[in-house]
DNA sequence: CCTTATCGTTATAGATCATAACAAATGACA
DNA sequence: TGTCATTTGTTATGATCTATAACGATAAGG
């Protein structure tokens, strides 16, 4: 046996996943943007005031750890607070922010095309609602037993 | 359209990878092991001999940070260097760093199996192959591209 | 010997992530 | 009205992971 990894989905996703994203930031590194960034762009554009906290939630990312991100696209001018509650703050997209927004899915969109472009034909059409699948499984599996089993 | 990241193979790749790799984690908390040491070790145990530059690759890691991880594996006793070469190290496992090894082949594999166990019954048998097709795809990606197209 | 490449290593900086804590605001409820 | 639990945004901190550049020692090919 050579390689013991290559039937773990574990290993494969973490191979696949920092694969696409090394790929996804590289294109996404002439906007200056990472692909933390873009997301949250794309997410603004489909649903302009999400609360940081919700885009966060979407992103699986912790409140904590979505300062830096906002803070950082607000600082350049892409994205603007609006008071929605005496807390909670939703995000738009600014004019400039839309404008890059356009170039972003234009990038992403080639991405995935290009990515998909490159599987085997049979797989193309189910790819994507693997990785939906997988993710769905190991949530299944976090949530199932990680701090307590009080459910 | 509510969720416009959905549809996007990086982002659903990123996703199902940090749940995947959350759940390893935290079965792998109680042997005081990181997925990347477990990685290691099934090298190890698959490949005794393999040096630290051999096993950085297949794991996607770079030289440099190879070196924290080897070091924390030797110094907890589970693994042993032997000289090859006057600058390789062959890289073998311990008799504590075997029996370790085979607790997290256990663990490895029931989480494994768990995941799979997770998908639709008509995704289960080809998904191993989706995830690594995602990994050729986007490394094809990554060397058409990156630094110079001088090929 | 010289050149080139590899290996292990150090150092450094940037990203990502988890956790704990806090003030302010909100909602539910008596 | 007041009380209590929850949510939001925030600061701070530490751990982890990654990328890059550089160095000395070694190896391989002339």
């Amino acid at each position: 046996m050579s390689d013991p990894l290559s039937t773990l989905p574990g290993y494969l996703l973490r191979r696949a996943s920092a694969a696409a994203l090394a790929g996804l930031n590289r294109r996404l590194a002439p906007l200056g943007l990472r692909h933390v960034d873009a997301s949250l762009l794309l997410i603004l554009h489909s649903m302009p005031g999400t609360t940081q906290s919700e885009a966060g939630r979407l992103l699986d990312i912790q409140r904590a750890n979505m300062v830096p991100i906002v803070s950082r696209l607000e600082g350049r001018g892409l994205i603007d607070r609006q008071k929605v509650d005496g807390r909670s703050q939703g995000l738009h997209l600014s004019a400039k922010g839309d404008a890059l927004c356009a170039e972003v899915r234009e990038e992403i969109e080639a991405y995935e095309l290009a990515l998909l472009a490159g599987l085997p034909d049979d797989m193309r059409e189910g790819a994507v609602a693997v990785l939906d699948a997988f993710w769905r499984a190991a949530e299944a599996l976090n949530v199932e037993a990680p701090s307590g089993e009080e459910g």
